[in-house]
DNA sequence: CTGTTAGCGCTTTCAA
DNA sequence: TTGAAAGCGCTAACAG
């Protein structure tokens, strides 16, 4: 409502002119102490802050990176995101953030708000960069950009090679004696990430030499819960479930529990993630993990020094995290094959 | 790296002159239909979106709302922004969401970005407003705010009654039958909320004329489930944990099984909150509800319309919204007074 | 070390 | 209906 103080009114109370203001905000050093502490309280009375907008305009960069996200209602993503506001605050920079809803045409649109806010870079999560006309729009315009979580030959990305660790984990549950695993997906078409895992899943389960694959994919109207409650409660329903995220897989967990099933002894089920929460779950949540914060953090670094040196990022920065795995309390042996249930102690780490 | 397209590219283009560009993109009927449709073929051929930067120091607004959360790792907050983002939308506007992380200065600084940014409005989410100096600084500048979740008599806020809320989730709990009935929060320092919830389970207590209040505060240092379950496995520990949040009453449940306890069989817990993902637990959550996404679009309707109506919001525009209360499954009559659980059928609701 | 001045991209009078 | 021109707040030459 009321106008905020400018360099012309700091200017006019320190009785200097508005050049030594702005100096003052950006190169300190090359003003008389004197002066510059003159400024200085006087700027801190009134309230005085630089408006960015104006020095977006005039200096042509806004230090600040914008960032596409899916949801934040997924912690794995709002722990990104906080990976991403750390390392960002810590080398300067403000972020911008804005979620697709995992909708096409929103994630077109907050490119195009993202670019129309002048954004120094940008961080995109996006659900298939194969196909996603925003990435496209960004690559034409040469905007500096890594994805993360994506894996993709054409572009810059910070990941984790979820393939292998659904492989791996998958292995796992076999030499366990598991001989029924399901995956269990959300819509395999909406996410490079969730194709990426199921590949892994039927690699591990070829590799296992065990035939019967099956994909649960629940499409994400209501929780999905009754859905795949009424699969297990059916005949032929698996011994491990290998979810593709860990909120599904506490929805697994919860259709077990109202199928009458008891995890991990009747079912066993494994996420895909990490997310926090999942360690204060009874039973604790199985899981393959993420470095969420790290993926967030490095995407950050990474284009923070390609801003530096003024170079766009290529496909051959692509970085891949390792990932890991959490024991937890989800995952024993099937019912048939051992008479009291035993845990998975295997707890492997590889990278690619 | 390569600069944008601006007006005077467009205009050149389409022979036209910058102020007619900008026409059709601002007052799109006030052009010739025949010029309209060339600048906007030239516009979108070049790929041309128009500065924001450059609008918003040319029109002094900016059509953005600054947003100050304590954090996006709690569920509930993510869920209010997601409600804050669709109503924001809606109604024309964009957000600009920061945390806080619980930090006073964090706080104090996010206000100040979010003015440098030119914000129209802010959306504030703090600790404790009576002693945030951010606050304060946002009033003198007079900047239309608004304050969610945050209940205080001399701003205008989006509250609900959590004082009210917890004094009769305890009534009901002393109804079965308890009577060790413990409060579990974090920091109260940290938070009015907590501090609101906590004088509710004093007046709930006082009502059911039990004496024994109880408060276990949590610092945030770890996740607490250790010290939570250490308490447990002593002596005298309490039949009911009334806690003022979700991730807490999540912690609890888990502390409860690391100490061999079952939920509710011997120890009933109640969250605050109610955060989606509490419906997928074993055993469900109890808690009290809030309509978190409900609380955020509402806090955007209340500053749009001052905005639009070019007043500020005063305390008198504040909102109280309605809570609710889920039953769940972490509740039942203590394990002394029953023999077999009984499960709680209050589900009343409130206003103030 | 400090002041004057041009101009970033845009909108908006004011004239035509 | 369209164009010319001023100016939002700031920074960065360039002079002094």
């Amino acid at each position: 409502m009321s106008s905020a103080p400018n360099v012309h009114e700091v200017a006019r109370r320190a009785g200097v002119s508005i050049a030594t203001v702005s100096r003052v905000f950006n190169t300190p050093d090359v003003v008389l102490p004197q002066t510059r502490q003159l400024v200085q309280r006087v700027a801190h009375e009134v309230g005085y802050v630089p408006n960015a907008n104006a020095r977006t305009l005039r200096t042509q960069r806004s230090r600040v990176l914008g960032v596409v996200l899916p949801t934040l209602l997924n912690p794995v993503f709002a722990e990104c995101l906080q990976g991403i506001a750390q390392a960002a605050t810590a080398a300067g920079y403000s972020i911008l953030p804005l979620t697709s809803e995992y909708v096409r045409e929103t994630e077109d649109h907050c490119v195009s708000v993202l670019a129309a806010a002048n954004v120094d870079g940008l961080i995109l999560v996006l659900a298939d960069p194969a196909t996603s006309t925003g990435l496209r729009r960004v690559v034409q315009r040469k905007l500096p950009y890594v994805l993360v979580y994506n894996r993709h030959p054409d572009h810059p990305c910070v990941s984790i090679d979820g393939e292998s660790a659904v492989a791996e984990l998958v292995g796992t549950l076999a030499m366990m004696g598991h001989r029924d695993i399901a995956m269990v997906s959300g819509v395999l078409a909406n996410s490079d990430r969730a194709q990426q895992r199921y590949r892994g899943y039927l690699a591990g389960m070829r590799a296992a030499r065990l035939r019967g694959t099956r994909l649960i994919e629940v499409p994400f109207v209501e929780s999905g819960v009754d859905h795949l409650a009424k699969i297990l409660a059916g005949p032929g329903r698996p011994t491990a479930m290998v979810c593709s995220n860990d909120l599904l897989a506490i929805r697994c967990v919860r259709a077990a529990h109202l199928s009458g099933l008891n995890v991990p002894g009747d079912l066993t089920v494994t996420g895909f993630d990490g997310i926090a929460l999942g360690e204060d779950l009874t039973p604790m949540l199985s899981t393959v993990t993420q470095p969420n914060d790290a993926l967030g953090s490095r995407s950050v670094q990474l284009i923070v020094q390609a801003l530096a040196a003024g170079e766009a990022l290529t496909p051959h920065s692509s970085v891949t995290l390792e990932y890991g795995f959490r024991e937890g309390e989800s995952c024993a042996a099937p019912p048939e094959t051992a008479s009291q249930p035993q845990r998975a102690t295997r707890a492997s780490r590889r990278r690619t």
